[in-house]
DNA sequence: CGCCTCTTGTTAAAAGTTTCACATAATTAG
DNA sequence: CTAATTATGTGAAACTTTTAACAAGAGGCG
């Protein structure tokens, strides 16, 4: 987040932010953001504040995304294809370099000069190619099967899109992405704004 | 989450589930499973367990996800098509009922039979229609404009998909939603692996 | 050069969350 | 019908996170 609102802050020109600045925009308490960058060092100057362009350095490089990761992603669907042609991905450091599917329909089709690859082939090719973390694009059914794979391939770490669960060894990490969890987050705050109150004035 | 592994249940037929196996699947206390659950109601049956069906139906009530609800998404560029495209939403009780876009040469497009809307029309048209949540897809620098149109037209919830933090009044409910922090918290953990520990044994 | 102002980094207190442990209730078997 | 078994719901303890308060350091001005 406070990579997201400090690029915000360069495209505006601004060169420096105070704790208290950046906590207004972020919504939060400016202790928790000294708090939250004096874990990873001392970024700041005292009685100035923080460097924008060098804090967003400081935080990528204390987050490993000063640097290209190379990503496979399996599952070429909807979804799948989408994630292929996001320009953002490289952008943001996420090189996805290989694209996987066990439809023989979808083998050998290309999707932005990316050639589709069997499933079976994951492991070896992940392995040439230097892979390290996996995109799971596939349905929920299939998400465990994919990320097994991934698993053989030695890969270190996973982001599931598949709206289901998936176990794996604890040396791998994994995030889940599901947009609709923030839809019900809002659906539920509406409502709870919106039920009559458990006890009202006079009741 | 809950839901989500409730439904795998459901698809693979399991009637009735512990808390404990809920645990295991999500990875969590079964005590925490409990806890949350019991803050909506009473939902399982003591020694037995806690019935998935009449679990989602209850969890989707507590939610507010029992129902239709109407949104309107801003920023027709390409996150936007994707997600006018998506059939998931209305499957999953989110019906994107318009599309709006301040670029001329979008104005009047269809996107899967959904015309394109000046934003300038965005109030009268979201009242016309009733909705009540809106997605934003716009640019980062275009996000708080969007997000004041939707305000004027008297919206409860905001979904916000931009790289930008808006501000609102307090009583409309926003949620960020943006995968590349789940990339970036993976990156973070296999760089924090690989790093050399702070202190070793001997050091 | 020293004083004043400003804002960080950090310690301690407050608030919140998670886990444990067990009483309570439902079901099954004898 | 009673006892044994099982798994929930919950109060109290352990732990974590957040907030407040302040000492320490940097820069500017007289």
């Amino acid at each position: 987040m406070y990579v997201q609102v400090l690029e915000s802050f360069k495209r505006e020109g601004t060169p420096v932010v105070s704790s208290e600045l950046l906590a207004r925009t972020c919504n939060v308490n400016p202790s928790q953001i000294r708090k939250d960058l004096a874990y990873f060092g001392e970024f700041g100057v005292r009685g100035v504040g923080y460097h924008v362009q060098d804090l967003i350095s400081a935080i990528k490089r204390s987050l490993g995304v000063d640097r290209m990761w190379k990503c496979a992603l399996v599952g070429v669907g909807n979804l799948g294809k989408a994630l292929l042609r996001h320009r953002e991905f490289k952008y943001r450091g996420f090189d996805i370099v290989a694209a996987f599917d066990c439809d023989p329909f979808k083998i050998g089709e290309e999707v932005i000069g990316l050639e589709v690859v069997c499933t079976r082939r994951l492991k070896e090719t992940a392995r040439d190619l230097g892979i390290e973390i996996g995109l799971i694009t596939t349905p929920p059914d299939r998400a465990q099967r994919a990320a097994n794979f991934l698993v053989e391939a030695e890969i270190k770490g996973i982001i599931n899109f598949a709206p289901a669960r998936i176990t794996l060894p604890a040396d791998v990490h994994v995030e889940y992405v599901d947009f609709f969890h923030h839809l019900y987050a809002v659906s539920f705050s509406i409502t709870l704004d919106q039920r009559p109150k458990a006890k009202a004035i006079g009741d």
